[in-house]
DNA sequence: GTACCTTTGTGAAGCTATGCACAAAGTGCG
DNA sequence: CGCACTTTGTGCATAGCTTCACAAAGGTAC
C-alpha cells in the first residue's frame, strides 16, 4: 500500500506504455498478416508511428521478449502482448443504449476480434427491445442487473444519451461491474476501483479546431492580438 | 524555429491543458443550464473531475480571468474557452464513410452543437450515395476534392473500413485538409503539419479489459507466475 | 574460435506535468 | 477604514515520461 496511482499497476506497467500496447498490437497483427516473422524495435516503431526507444522500453516492461542482431518474433510477441492486456481470456461486454450510436459498436468488427465479445443489448425503448441484433435479442433495461449477472458481463459500455449515463453507470456499477467504457458526454461520478474510460466525439473535434485555428492564424500572418501586445509589454 | 514539438504552440498552451479545455467547456455549460453566474475554482474542478490547482493552472494560461475572493464568471469563462479553442467561429466538418459509424456521427447531437457543423457526406457504395441524412444528400467519393473545396470544409472525420482510410487520408490531404479525426483502426502516415486524432474502440476496450484482469488476479490472490519467479530469482 | 555486425535493453539526462502551499488580491462586514 | 475571510494565480518540489547513447548480447562469416 506504499504507492497507490490513478491506475492499479501490480507489477508496476506505467499507463503510458499500456495505453500503446494495443497500437503495438495492431502493428504486429498487420506484420504476420503480410507473413513477416521476426521485427526490428525500428521497424515495428515506425509501423506503430512512435520512437524505437520508446518502443523498447515499453516491451522491457513486459519482460525480455527480444533476441539482440536480430529483433523480435512476431508471433510471440503477439502473443506476450496480448496476454498481458488478457486478450487471451473472454471478455463478455455488454452495451447499453441502441441507438445509433450502440448499432455502430455492436456491428464493429473489430470489436469481436480479439477477446471481446457483445453478450448483450439494453435499451429503454420497447421499440427497439426485442430487436434481433448481431444475433442477439435486445432487452429491457430493466433486466440489466439479471442479464449481466447470468451472462457473465465484465465490462458495459454506456452509448445512451447523457441524461441517462450517470443512472446507468450507478446501476451497473451496483451490479459488480468494475470497467466502463463512456461514450456519453458527461463525466461519470463513481467510486474508487471502477475504471471508466471516456470516448468523446466532440472532444476531438475541439482539440483538433483549436490546432486548426492555431495554423489558419500563422498562416495569415495575423497581426498580434489585444492580449499578446499586453503580455509583449509586460515582458 | 527554435522549439518544434509534436504539436504547434504559438502562444505555449501545453497540449495536456488543451485535451482539458473541452471537458471545463462541459462542465461550465452544465452549470450555466443550471443558472448558476459565478463558479470557484474547486466547484469547477469537482464538476470536471479534476484537481483545483491543476484547473487553476489550467486557466492561467489562457489569461487571468478569475476574480480573487469571488470565482470565475461562468458565461465569460465559457466565452473565453470557446474562443481559444476556436469554436466561436463555424467549422465545416466532412464525414467520409457513411457506414453505421458515419450514421451514428452525422446523427450525433453534441456534434452539430457547438462550432461544429456537418457540411459533406461521403461514400464509395453508390446504393448509399444520394440517401439523405441529417438534410442534407450522401456524394460519391468521386466527388470528394471537388466538394470539400466547394463547402469550405476544413475537418474531415474518416469513419470508412481500415483498408480504405489511407487513401481517404492521402486525397483529402491533397486536397488541403490539415485536421483529420480517424475512427478507422490504421495508424495514418501523414506528412508534417497535418493533425491526426484517432479514436478506436478495440484500444479502449484493451486497456480496460489490462486493468480489469489486473483487478482479478489481485480478488483472486492468485500465485506467482511463471515470469515473476524468473524475476524474483533475478533479485 | 575470433572478429565483426546488428539490435536489444537500460542508465542517465532532460523535459513535461502534477499538486502542494502560500502570497497576493479581492470582498464584505462592522 | 481596517480586519477577517475567500479564492485566485504561481513558485517550487516531485513524479512521470521521453529520448539519447551505449554496453551487453546474440548472430554470422570465415
Amino acid at each position: 500500500m506504499i504507492r497507490r496511482m490513478s491506475q492499479a499497476r501490480e507489477r508496476g506497467i506505467p499507463d503510458a506504455t499500456v495505453a500503446r500496447l494495443p497500437l503495438y498490437l495492431r502493428a504486429l497483427n498487420g506484420l504476420a498478416e503480410r507473413g513477416t516473422a521476426t521485427v526490428s524495435s525500428e521497424d515495428l516503431a515506425v509501423a506503430a508511428g512512435v520512437n524505437s526507444a520508446k518502443l523498447r522500453k515499453d516491451l522491457s516492461h513486459l519482460g525480455s521478449y527480444g533476441t539482440r542482431g536480430v529483433g523480435y518474433d512476431v508471433e510471440y510477441l503477439i502473443y506476450q502482448i496480448s496476454r498481458e492486456l488478457g486478450l487471451t481470456q473472454d471478455w463478455a461486454v455488454a452495451i447499453v443504449g441502441v441507438g445509433n450510436l450502440g448499432r455502430a459498436l455492436a456491428n464493429y468488427g473489430g470489436f469481436v476480434s480479439r477477446g471481446f465479445r457483445v453478450a448483450a443489448l439494453f435499451d429503454a425503448d420497447s421499440a427497439v427491445v426485442g430487436e434481433q441484433l448481431v444475433g442477439m435479442a435486445v432487452d429491457h433495461i430493466d433486466e440489466l442487473e439479471s442479464v449481466i449477472d447470468k451472462r457473465g458481463v465484465s465490462i458495459v459500455v454506456i452509448a445512451t444519451p447523457a441524461a441517462a449515463a450517470q443512472q446507468v453507470a450507478d446501476r451497473v456499477i451496483a451490479a459488480g461491474i468494475t470497467s466502463i467504457l463512456n461514450f456519453a458526454p458527461v463525466v461519470l461520478t463513481v467510486p474508487d476501483g471502477v475504471d471508466v474510460r471516456k470516448v468523446d466525439l466532440s472532444t476531438e473535434l475541439q482539440i483538433l479546431a483549436f490546432h486548426e485555428q492555431r495554423k489558419a492564424d500563422r498562416e495569415t500572418g495575423s497581426p498580434i492580438m489585444a492580449e499578446d501586445w499586453a503580455e509583449a509589454m509586460d515582458a
